[in-house]
Formats: structure tokens, C-alpha cells, sequence
DNA sequence: TTGTAGGCGTTATCAC
DNA sequence: GTGATAACGCCTACAA
């Protein structure tokens, strides 16, 4: 099917483009005649302008690029539901890559979003992303440019993130309060921002508390923080400690789940031998056995945020306005289910917020 | 920054637009000496054409569009992985849409996409599309269309998915080769295709083994077949039938954790009392207690060969070769796991290829 | 080997 | 109220 154009509209009714044009666009100095003859007949032959011409025209294309380190990932999967809720209400449309944690993958995505001409882009940046040039290059372009959950603090934009510090502060303050004394954190990788923080948080609370900060307790994920890591991890800290351990707080959810399907395994009864707290709130933990304590991260709400703020920042650009970058930080909440809550009849579930 | 176009090194470099064009793309009529020094001016701007007008002439936009039901579902992840893995390849980029099953965002969609010129489309049907006009306009606009999971037999393109008759006929039949007799269905919404195909291969498997059908062991998950349903559905079926169950066939794993759920919460024992058989493999399932058995349905092939079959159909079209319609049948397999296995001893895990 | 000219489809300016 | 014209940036047949 031969894709209609404006040219032929206007030569089937006999007028110009231009009015046919401005008769569809709502102009006002068009006669109500002409407009109807042009919209009907616009209608009948189904008429759809062609993007590529108006993106040229009016250098916008409508189109969003979302960069993330991978789409099978229940937290990513979304924030990108909330990116695609906010972008159908503003009209775009949104190009998703995934970067599968490659510094360079990434770089090349940037690049090729750029060329593409998107209006914006959101980015989660990659675990091994340690240099931002390919984010400068956004920025030198003048392209709206937000980042999420793993933000680059000295890159000069827009970001959403939660303040894993604080809210893995606040997890093992429960947990200390709850009566823990000997608690493990199962942390990750050296390098990313989050869990370093997280890491931080979990000592402070120790400290706060006048526990002493053991480093022997700490154990690293460094098989990109999954199941197996908590499950050796695991085995590896009974062996060091026997069951001296009370409790642990893990980086992800998952490395919990490791950690319980290795406590199933060999008569380890969580959580009266052994309480867990995970991050993330990970669907999974709300049905796994013993259901597990968590930090919720409000996945959705940063996706939305992040759209949001980013076609503010579009708008304005194009009205030139000032545009002020923002930092917002995601609330975040402890999920307390039965992993961590060593008596019998507590509630399931209840939300704290801190 | 001001982007830089063909003009402004032309100027530069006082030769005309045309010859920096082919210097650019490498045409042979070009002096070797203005070939390089175009080149080296590009590289030194960091020049790159501008998409919308390499599009606009050249009818092509090197995007596709992807629409699937959502994005907060480990099959569709996978799907979108495979999907994104290949459109890199490719050097394409892929627009991603989520209909949330509802048939008029669908269709809303479809011609959003088709607006933006998208070279093809990949599309996984909602649930609640039953009429098919939106995808015949596809067709009808002479853009690769492909379905793939969720199809539509009577459309006319290529299609990938999986037998679902097959595979509930082998997990029922597993189930009755291990002795397993009364066994319950908790099936899909009566709409969707894969939840009628489950369902019969269920009942298929029963006749051929001479077990008589009993609607009564049919629940239907009416509530986006999600854990609760699998939950309510058990404690129903347990009022209903005491503990005469031998077995429950579920059509998605999640339904088969909410009874997990229920068992644990009620004292059965999975799967001494009661066994189970899922249906996706999510992710969740292999790390569950007990381990749940499923089939596999191999999303990330899914996502691949559809990108695959769509990348071809372009590249034909592009070249005017004719274009013949595939439709791929992705071979699933069993999952074996502990939920399914009455004896101690059988091994944790075991993939049976039928 | 280089350049001229036309066109892809749309929009904006300006003259009639 | 309407339309001619130019421009967005690129590509390519054709002319020089």
C-alpha cells in the first residue's frame, strides 16, 4: 500500500499543500469548507504524517532512549513498565538497549541513541561503567539526559536513586532491634556504588549500636550477585563460624534465596536458626518459605520519576527555559515478612516506614 | 553544541555536499586525497548523519517495534533479551510497547508504531484480542509483521511459538508414567489459546491412558492467573476433594507456588501428599522448596528466531525478493524437579528432551 | 573526479 | 483564506 502524503491530498482536491497542512493541523485561517473537504478526505485515505519528515522538520523525534544492564531483572523490568506508562501519556515512545553490564556495550548505545536523534535518555549505568565521557558527550549534545538507581554522582544531570546507605541502615537496625546481635552481610562486587553503600549502612548500624564491626562476617558475591553466591557463601560461613551466626543481611534478595534453599538443604531452620534480610523486594520473596524480609525500592515509582522529570527537562529545553537538574531520592521502605521475625505468630507481612 | 551535517564540512573544506556525501559512504569516484581529508574533518567534528533525513530518503528507519502483553513477566524478559541481542547485530534498534492485554492499547500501539515508520514488527497478542484488523493494516502497509507466543492462526505472517498441547500432553503423561492418577488441572482464562491448548493436551493425556476426564479437577485461575490463584484454587480444591489428589498440573508455575504456598501454610507435603507440574520455568521455580517441575519453553529462542525470521522478511522486501511466511515451532522440553518426584533419591534435576 | 539539481514529506514565512 | 517558496539534511542520477 502507497503510503499518502499531503501532496497527494491537496492535488486530489485541488488546493496546496500548504493549506492542506495547515487544515490539519487546526489552523485558523482556513475556511471551515476546505477543512472539512481536507479532514474527510485525509480520514478516507487514512492518512498518517510521515515521522521522518517531521522529525526533520522540527528536530524532535519523539522518542526516548532507555539504557539498562539487562531486561531479566524483576527491578528493571519495572522501572521500565513506569517509563512506558509515563511515556505513552506524554506520546513517546521508547528505544530500550541493554548494556549486559559492558562499559563499552554501553558507550556504543549512547552512541548510537545519539545518532538516532532521541529527545532524552534515562541510563542505569553498567557495574564496570567507571569512566562517563560517553555521558558528557550526551550532555555536550544538549540532550536531555537522566540517571537512575546506578548514577555516576559527578556527572553534571538529572538522577533518581534510593539511598541504599540509609535504607541498609535501617535493615540491620531492625534486625539488631529485633534482638540479632551476630550478623553477617553478604555484600557485592568492590566496584558499584550500591554496594559499597549498602555495605556502609550495614556497618554504621553496627557501630551506632556498639556492636563490633567484624570483617570475617562479611562475605563477598562476586559471581554478579546471584542465587549460587548466597548458597556457597553460605556454606562457606558455617564452616567458618559454625552456627554462631544469628542473622544475615544480604545485598539482594536472591542471595537470600541462596541462602535459604542452603539452609533446606542441610536442617537449618530460618529463622529461628538463622534470620535473613534481603533488598529489593523481589517478587519472589513475598512466596518463597520462610517469606522473605526486604527493602522495598519502589521499582515502578523510579521508572515513573525518572520519565517524568526527563520530559520536563524536554519540554522546557524546547521552550527554552532554564532547566535546574534535579535529585530525587526514592523513599524506600523494610518489608518485614517471616524470614527475620523469629517468633511464631507475628504478622506476614507488615510495611515500615522510616 | 550544533550538530554537524554535510553542508558545514563541505563549506569547510570548499567542495560541494555531494562529494563529502560519497567520500563518507566510500564511493570509489572520489579523489583518495578529499576522500581523506573529508574523513579526517568528519572524525575531527565527530560528524553523524543525521537519521531522520538518512530515513526520510531513504524509506527506512532502522527501528523495529516490539509490543508484548508486559514487561514484569520473566517469560517476556527473556523474550525482549533475545530480541535486543539480535536487533544489535542487526545494527537495529527496537522500540518496546507493552499492551498491559488490553486489546484497544494494542491496536493504539500498532499504529503508533506504524506512524513512526518502523521497518517491522514483532508482537505477542493481549489476551483480549480477538479481532484482528489492526495487524491486516500492517499487512496491508506492506510492513514484516511477526507474531510470536501469543498468536493469531488465521493472520497471514509468520509466526513462532510453542506447542502447548504437546507440552501439557508430555508433563500430564510424565506425571501418569509415575504412577500419579487423579490428577487436577488448574487452567487459564477460557480466551487465551495457550490456556484452551493446555487444557486439552491435559485431558488428551488422561483419554490416551485410559484415566477418565472429570471436570471437577478443572479449576480456572480467573484472576490473571497469578499466585493467589493458585492459593484460593487449592484450598478449594482440598474443601472439595479432601486429600484424594494425587497431582496437580498448573498452567503457569506461579499457580503452582500459590499452592506451594498453600500446602506449606496448611501441612501437605510437596510432593509426598501432592504432586505438582508448572508450566515456563520461571526462574523462581528452580529455587523454590521444593523445586518445582515445569516445562521449558526456551524464551530467549523464542525472542531470537522471531527477530531473526522479521530481520529477513525486511531484507527481502528491501531487495524485492519474495517473501514466504515462516512459522516456527520452538521444541519445549521437561523439567524435572523434586516436586514431581515422590521418592528421596531421584536427581535434582533432570531436562527430558520429547 | 567533482558538482548540479531534484526530491524525500513536512512546516513556516510571507506575499497575494 | 490561500498558495508559492524555502528549508530541514541527505542521497543519487546525471552533467560537466
Amino acid at each position: 500500500m502507497r503510503t499518502v502524503t499531503l501532496k497527494q491530498i491537496a492535488e486530489e482536491l485541488n488546493i496546496s499543500v500548504t493549506t492542506v497542512s495547515k487544515a490539519l493541523k487546526g489552523y485558523s485561517d482556513v475556511s471551515k469548507e476546505t477543512k472539512k473537504r481536507v479532514l474527510d478526505l485525509a480520514e478516507r485515505l487514512d492518512y498518517t504524517p510521515n515521522s521522518f519528515a517531521v522529525s526533520l522538520r522540527m528536530r524532535q523525534s519523539k522518542i526516548i532512549g532507555v539504557i539498562i544492564p539487562d531486561t531479566v531483572h524483576y527491578f528493571f523490568s519495572i522501572v521500565i513498565k513506569g517509563i512506558l506508562k509515563v511515556a505513552e501519556q506524554h506520546d513517546y515512545m521508547v528505544i530500550l538497549m541493554q548494556s549486559n553490564e559492558k562499559f563499552e556495550l554501553e558507550k556504543k548505545q549512547i552512541d548510537l541513541l545519539l545518532s538516532k536523534g532521541v529527545d532524552g535518555i534515562l541510563i542505569s549505568l553498567s557495574n564496570n561503567t567507571k569512566r562517563f565521557d560517553h555521558l558528557q558527550k550526551v550532555i555536550k549534545h544538549d540532550i536531555p539526559l537522566l540517571l537512575f538507581d546506578k548514577i555516576a554522582k559527578t556527572v553534571n544531570c538529572s538522577k533518581v536513586y534510593i539511598d541504599d546507605r540509609k535504607a541498609a541502615y535501617d535493615a540491620v537496625t531492625y534486625l539488631i532491634n529485633k534482638g540479632y546481635r551476630r550478623i553477617a552481610h553478604f555484600r557485592g562486587d568492590l566496584n558499584p556504588q550500591n554496594s559499597i553503600d549498602r555495605f556502609l549502612g550495614y556497618k554504621q548500624a553496627l557501630l551506632d549500636n556498639n556492636i563490633p564491626f567484624d570483617p570475617k562476617l562479611v562475605y563477598m558475591c562476586n559471581n554478579n550477585t546471584d542465587f549460587d553466591d548466597g548458597y556457597n557463601n553460605a556454606k562457606q560461613m558455617f564452616e567458618d563460624h559454625g552456627h554462631t551466626i544469628d542473622a544475615v543481611f544480604t545485598i539482594t534478595d536472591l542471595i537470600s534465596i541462596g541462602i535459604i534453599k542452603y539452609c533446606d538443604d542441610n536442617g537449618i531452620k530460618v529463622p529461628d536458626d538463622l534470620a535473613l534480610f534481603g533488598f529489593s523486594n523481589w517478587f519472589m520473596s513475598s512466596v518463597i518459605n520462610p517469606e522473605l524480609s526486604t527493602v522495598e525500592q519502589h521499582p515502578f515509582k523510579i521508572g515513573e520519576t525518572s520519565a517524568e522529570i526527563l520530559f520536563d527537562e524536554i519540554k522546557r529545553k524546547l521552550n527554552d527555559e532554564p532547566i535546574e537538574y534535579k535529585k530525587v531520592v526514592i523513599p524506600t521502605e523494610l518489608v518485614i515478612r517471616k524470614s527475620s521475625e523469629k517468633s511464631e505468630n507475628n504478622p506476614i507481612k507488615k510495611v515500615i516506614n522510616l
